[in-house]
Formats: C-alpha cells, structure tokens, sequence
DNA sequence: AATAAATACGATTAAAATTGTCGTATTTAA
DNA sequence: TTAAATACGACAATTTTAATCGTATTTATT
C-alpha cells in the first residue's frame, strides 16, 4: 500500500452509496414488496439527489438485487431474497473487495516483500470477512 | 449522514496513517523492543515518507502509546504494553470513533427521523466494535 | 559554546476518492 | 404523441486523505 499509487479499498468502504442503497431496500420492503417504488419517491422521501439514487438502483438491478420495470408508472422492486445474500456479498457488489489494504488485492507495492505487516492485516480481513458473511442483507432491511 | 456537510466516519476508517503506525511499532517491537528506533530509520526501511511518519510517531507519543526521546541519538521506543490495548481503541486514538455512519456520532443529520436504517446500521456498528476489542495490537505486531 | 541530529507541530499544498450533476437515450403507459 | 420513468457515460464539485514546508525545541557531541 505504501507506494500503490492510489487505493481502493480500506478495511471496510461504506460510503453514501450503500447507506443509500440499504435506505431503498428497506423502504420498498416495508412499503410493499411486491410492488414498484420509483427513484423519485424514495429520493424524496429520505432527501437524497434523485440521479445519484437512481443510479444506486441501476447498479442493484444489474446485480439482481432488484429488478427494474421502465416507462411512466415503472420503478424498482425487490427482486432477490434478502434473506440468501451477506452483507459481504453485497458490500463487494457494491464497492469491490472487502479488505484493509491494497496490497491483498493488487500487487503492484513495490515493497511488498518488506512489508512486516501483510501476515497480521491479512488475519484481521479474514475475520471481518467471516463476520459480514455472516449477516444477512434482511437483517438490515426489516 | 445524508445531510451532513462533512462525514467523519465510515464504516471503519483505515488509512495509510493507521497503517504506518502499525509497520513503525511491529518494527520497533522486532527489532529491539527496549531501544531507540529513529522516524528515519523506518521511513527509510518502508520508504514512507518521514515527516508524515514523524507526525504519527508523535501523535502515538501523545496517546503514550510510544515514548519520544529528542536530541541526536534519540527516538522512539514502545511504552505501553500492546497486549494490552484493544484494535478498537488503537484505532480510535488514530482515527477517532469507529462506526459506520455520521449519524451516530454527529447528531446534524437533519431527516435522523425519517431514517429507516439506524437501528439496523447500530448493530452492525456493534458487531464490528466488539470484534476489534477482542482483538489486541499485540496480535499484529508481534 | 557551537553544531548537528533528532523530535514537535501548525499551516499549507497536493492528490485522491467520493459525491453529485448534466445531457442524452430508451422504454412504455396513457 | 406526450410524459414519466429508467439507463448511463461524462463531467464537475466537494470532501477527505496524504504529503510537504517552515520553524521551533531538545540534547549529544565536539
Ligand atoms: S506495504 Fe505493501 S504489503 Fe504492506
Ligand atoms: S440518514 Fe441520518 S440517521 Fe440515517
């Protein structure tokens, strides 16, 4: 990590995106599952910008997360089973690899083999991802 | 966190900071855990930059996490006992407070009502922060 | 006493990452 | 045909992180 030239993970990267993306979840399954909710509505409701939302969706939809329906009266709705996907899948789908520094994902550390700390992080990922493959997205949205 | 201006937190923060300082004290601790070890010898050996090492070395000996000795000949050298201090508050004192979302330390956020996730968000924030206080500095530097 | 090598630290700049916006295309119900 | 919704790449603004600068202080050595 020390000479990568830029980073993209840290121990855990939850931005914006997520929370926004764990907002629309839980408001279509609270609201009605089975039917649509638009971008429009849950920006609104929960003030976040509605294109930034709307693009959050079209991620979870190329996911499967949700499914999206186009035209006037469309929108988003649920499309998984919440209940089957870790907050570590979806936090990877999200935002890429889980983990604490570059350097276990990308190998270009020019000091990689001096490194005197690569063992122990590499320990402490492990347990972050146990414990994040142990949760469920369900257990965030209901 | 929608609202706030600026975030402080996310999920966990770990950056090159957190990371320097863990190099700065396995070295030290294999090295020669009684004697002095100069910000100049790490930089070098990890090629970090040295005054942004400097820095943290002294932040930690503000935290009496490492004691500083100035003058020519002088240094660093562990103080505390690391088995001792959790990853929880090693990375607090680094970082500040750990957890997922603004909102839960910086109460500005101006919908934290309207908020469907804060409940679920906390015990996540939970897990994670009882995770990191099983977890001790000694188990990564040593 | 002078020098040099180290820590101490606030201020500033540079770089990177995140967040948000714009413009345009496509789909489809009314 | 129109309007309201999704789709998405490109761009701009903001925020955060990383690094540097400048100067002061301490102290072993000469
Ligand atoms: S600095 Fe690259 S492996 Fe640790
Ligand atoms: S957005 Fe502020 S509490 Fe969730």
């Amino acid at each position: 990590m020390v000479n990568s030239l830029y980073r993209e993970n840290e121990l855990l990267k939850i931005t914006r995106k997520v929370e926004y993306a764990l907002i629309a979840l839980r408001h279509m399954q609270a609201k009605d599952p089975k039917g649509l909710t638009s971008a429009k509505e849950i920006a609104i409701h929960y003030r976040i910008p509605k294109q930034l939302l709307a693009k959050i969706l079209q991620q979870m939809s190329r996911d499967n997360i949700v499914e999206a329906v186009q035209g006037p009266a469309g929108g988003y709705r649920i499309r998984a089973n919440l209940g089957e996907i870790s907050l570590k899948d979806f936090f990877e789908r999200l935002e890429g690899p889980l983990g604490m520094m570059d350097c276990f994902f990308e190998s270009d550390c020019i000091q990689i083999n001096a490194c005197n700390i690569r063992v122990p992080i590499q320990r402490i990922n492990d347990n972050m991802r146990e414990m994040f493959s142990k949760m469920t997205l369900m257990e965030v949205t209901q």
